[in-house]
DNA sequence: TCCTGAATTTCCCGTTCGGGAAATTTTCTT
DNA sequence: AAGAAAATTTCCCGAACGGGAAATTCAGGA
């Protein structure tokens, strides 16, 4: 379980993961549906990669994206 | 513990997460730094939104990150 | 109905993404 | 270690998309 706060640690947490799995990175972008450089910069960590593409990376590595912290439903009724 | 799988399913997280927390799409752009469209494409479930304010977002709004399931470090010639 | 506040869509500009190949760096073989 | 192969990164240019701010539209209240 690996906390993102910044795109460098998704970038080289993804890194990590393709080269787990013995994928170049064309294989990657190929199997993601993205563009060879895409992977390039995302793993490079740049800030503006989109979240569609991002997904699909992630994804394709086995990874899993989980968002903790955030409140439930509106504090307007309890359940019921 | 929300597990996000798509675009739609943040935004749909995210949104109720704005509300739980009182506040408006104003509010929380100008708390993330990022615009109003952006807030409301984001709930919107749009694809291609980018990670950097997508972070952001998530984080006024109490939320944190993560990835699960990627392969640990790459088997190299370890030790050595 | 009219007013207030909020959410959404549109317009224009800056940005990223994409494809192929060369240049650079890394790793492996001999 | 040296040579070579493979992989990674960078470049260019154009199209498509995202992003900000304003204007419009929607919903609710007096």
């Amino acid at each position: 379980m690996i906390r993102i706060d910044t795109p460098s640690d998704l970038g080289a947490a993804l890194r990590k993961a393709r080269k787990a799995l013995s994928l170049t990175q064309p294989q990657l972008a190929l199997a993601a549906g993205v563009g060879v450089r895409f992977v390039v910069e995302l793993e490079a960590g740049k800030p503006g990669v989109r979240f569609e593409k991002l997904l699909r990376v992630v994804n394709v590595l086995g990874g899993k994206l989980f968002v903790e912290g955030m409140p439930p439903d509106p504090p307007r009724e309890r359940g019921a």
